[in-house]
DNA sequence: TTGAAAGCGCTAACAT
DNA sequence: ATGTTAGCGCTTTCAA
C-alpha cells in the first residue's frame, strides 16, 4: 500500500501527487480498463466494482486528466468562440452576450471555451487554433458575405455553428430572425403616422445589415407606402459618414430616422444633439437593435430586443450536438421583442 | 514510402491523415527525436538536418499535435480568464476589455485563452477548469475583499494574475492606481469651485470601491475641505439604491455628483432625467471610471479613462512570464487620463 | 465481468 | 549529432 491514507497524512495537501487511474487500479487490485469503464459507464462491468471505484473516487477527490483523454481520444473537449477584433469596443456588448451565453451551456455539457479573435480580412488566428488542435467545433458570432472563416471551416470539416445568418443551407445558423422583426418595427412606425422614414444602415458586407434593409423594405411594402431612396443610407462605416447622412436628412422632411443598429444609433443622437436638435421634438429615433449603449439612453430609444446571451446558449447547445452526434438543427430563430419608447412618441 | 506525394494525391486535402511527427522521422529516414529537436530548436543539431527537416514541415503544413505536447510536458498552453457573471456585470464593458488585451497578447506568445464564468460566492467553475487541467494559469478580473479565487489558486498553487488590487502582496497584481486618480479628479473638482460633492459608490465588497472611495477622501484631506457624510452613499448594490441616493441629493445642496464607476453613473443621469433635472444645469456629474457606456453621452461626462485593453496585456504578459520563468513583477500600474467634459462645465 | 497490451503524438533522459 | 527507450494518463480492441 504505497498510497492511501498515510499519504496524505504525510505531504501537504499542495503538493499531492496527482491520482491517476493506474494509482485507483493498484490501490483496487483492478486493472486500469476497469476503472476506465467505471468512469465511463461504458461497457460490461459489475455494480459492486463500479461502486467501489465510484466511492474511492469520491473520496480521494480523484479527477481524470482531460489532456489525456483528449490525445486517447482525439478529442478536446473545447469549443472555439470567434469574436471579431476590429469591432469597437463599443459595440461589443453584442459578442459579449454570445461569449456569455456559449459559456454558460458548456459548462453545463462539459465543455470549455476558448476564444480567439479575427478580422475580416485576416483569420490567422481561428487558423492556428483549428490546426493546433486546440477545440472540437467553433461558434461563429459574425456572419460576412464572402466569409472566410465559414469557407475555412467548411474545409477543414470542423463542425461550427453560425450566429447570423447565411444564404449557403450547408451551415448551421442561429439567428433572430431580423427581417420579421425589422418588417414589423417598420409596419409600426408607418402606422403611428411616421410615413417619411430616413433609413441608415452599417458595413452592407454584414449579412445582418442586408437583412435588416430587406426588412425596411418589406414594411414599405406591406403598408403600401413608397420608399425615399434618398433618405436611404446604406453601408455607412464610419461616423464621419454617418453624420454626413444626419446632417443630409435634417435638410428634408423626415419623420423618424431608422438605424440598422445600436452604434449607428448613438451616432446619430451624439450628432442629433450636436446639431441642437431635440428627441423626440423635432425628430424621432428608432434602432433595429438595443444594446446596454442604448438601454440606459436618454430619452430612450424605440427599438427590436434580440436576447444575446439566449443566442449564445443556442449556438452551443447545436455546435455540441454536432460535434457528438454528427448532426444538429440546421437553423434556429430566436424570438426578438419590439420595444416602443420615448423616441418615438 | 507509404506517405508522400502519393498520398497527397491520393486522397481528398480534406480528408489527409494528420502528418505527425513518427511520418516525418520515417520520411526522412530520422528518429523523432531528431525531428522533436529541429522544430522545438533545444538540444545538438546540425543545422543542414534541422534545414532538411523544416524543409519538410514547410511543404506539407506539418503542425505539431499540441494535445499530445500537452500530456507529454504536463502543460496546456492555455491561459484562463475568469469573469463575473452576475447579470448586471455582464453589461460592464470592463471585463470584455480585458478578455481581449489577454487574447491579444496571449496570442502573440502562442497561448490560448480558456473563459470560464463565477459568482462572488460560486467559484465551481474555476475550480473545474482547474481540476481539468485545462490551464496553465489564471488571470482574475475582478478583487474581491475575501476573494474565493485567490485562496482557491493560492491554495492550489496555481500561477496566477489579479487585475485589480489585493492587499495580500505575494499576489501579482496589474491595476490602474485608483486612489491616485480618483484623488486627483476629485480634487480638480474641488479647485473648480464645486465644493459639496455627492458620492455614490456601488459594491464595497470590490476592492476597487474601496480604493476608489479612499481617493475620493483623500482628494478632500489635500485640500482642506470637509466632507459631508450625509451625502455620501457607499454600497449600491441595486438601481433601487441608486435612484433614492439620488433622490435623497437633489433635496440638498449639493454641486456636483460623483460616481464610483460607468453603471452608477449612468443609472444617475437616467434618473436625474426621469425627475427632469438638467445636466449641468441643475446639477453637475463626474464619474471614476469611463466607459463605452458613457462615451456617446449626451452631455459627455467628466471622468477618469483607463485603457482596459492595456490592463488586459499587461496581466496576460505578466501570467505567461510567470508561467514560464516562475516570477514576474509583484505590481504593475497602467496609466490613467482624467477627462474633463461637459458634464461639469 | 475483467485484464493485457497497444496506441494517441510528443518529450526527455540516457545512450551511442 | 543522432537514436533508443520509456514514459505522460487515458481509451480501446482483443483475449480470457
Amino acid at each position: 500500500m504505497i498510497r492511501g491514507v498515510r499519504m496524505d497524512e504525510f505531504i501537504g495537501k499542495n503538493t499531492q501527487k496527482k491520482l491517476t487511474i493506474n494509482d485507483i487500479a493498484k490501490e483496487l487490485g483492478l486493472s486500469k480498463t476497469t476503472i476506465s469503464r467505471a468512469i465511463s459507464g461504458k461497457g460490461r462491468i459489475s455494480e459492486s466494482t463500479r461502486q467501489r471505484v465510484n466511492d474511492y473516487i469520491k473520496e480521494y477527490k480523484y479527477r481524470p486528466n482531460v489532456i489525456a483523454k483528449s490525445l486517447a481520444k482525439s478529442k478536446t473537449y473545447n469549443i472555439g468562440v470567434v469574436l471579431p477584433s476590429e469591432s469597437n469596443l463599443t459595440e461589443i456588448p453584442f459578442f459579449q452576450g454570445c461569449l456569455i451565453g456559449v459559456c454558460e451551456i458548456s459548462s453545463e455539457l462539459d465543455y470549455d471555451v476558448v476564444v480567439t479573435l479575427i478580422k475580416e480580412d485576416d483569420i490567422s488566428l481561428l487558423e492556428k487554433m483549428i490546426e493546433n488542435h486546440k477545440v472540437d467545433g467553433v461558434v461563429l458570432t459574425r456572419a460576412l458575405e464572402n466569409d472566410l472563416s465559414v469557407k475555412f471551416l467548411k474545409e477543414r470539416e470542423i463542425p461550427f455553428v453560425l450566429i447570423g445568418s447565411n444564404t449557403n443551407d450547408e451551415v448551421i445558423q442561429v439567428d433572430s430572425n431580423h427581417i420579421a422583426g425589422c418588417t414589423e418595427l417598420t409596419s409600426v412606425l408607418l402606422m403611428s403616422g411616421y410615413s417619411r422614414l430616413a433609413f441608415l444602415c452599417g458595413n452592407m458586407n454584414h449579412i445582418v445589415n442586408k437583412n435588416r434593409y430587406q426588412g425596411f423594405l418589406r414594411g414599405y411594402e406591406k403598408n403600401r407606402f413608397i420608399v425615399d431612396k434618398s433618405i436611404v443610407f446604406l453601408d455607412l462605416k464610419s461616423r464621419v459618414l454617418v453624420d454626413r447622412a444626419v446632417d443630409a436628412i435634417m435638410q428634408k422632411r423626415v419623420d423618424c430616422i431608422v438605424c440598422s443598429d445600436d452604434l449607428i444609433c448613438s451616432r446619430v443622437l451624439s450628432r442629433l444633439d450636436q446639431m441642437n436638435y431635440k428627441v423626440p421634438k423635432d425628430i424621432r429615433i428608432a434602432s433595429f437593435y438595443n444594446s446596454p449603449l442604448l438601454e440606459n439612453h436618454i430619452p430612450s430609444v424605440t427599438s427590436l430586443r434580440i436576447d444575446v446571451k439566449e443566442l449564445g446558449i443556442t449556438a452551443g447547445k447545436r455546435l455540441i450536438e454536432l460535434i457528438e452526434s454528427g448532426e444538429t438543427l440546421s437553423k434556429t430563430l430566436v424570438n426578438y421583442e419590439i420595444l416602443l419608447k420615448k423616441s418615438t412618441s
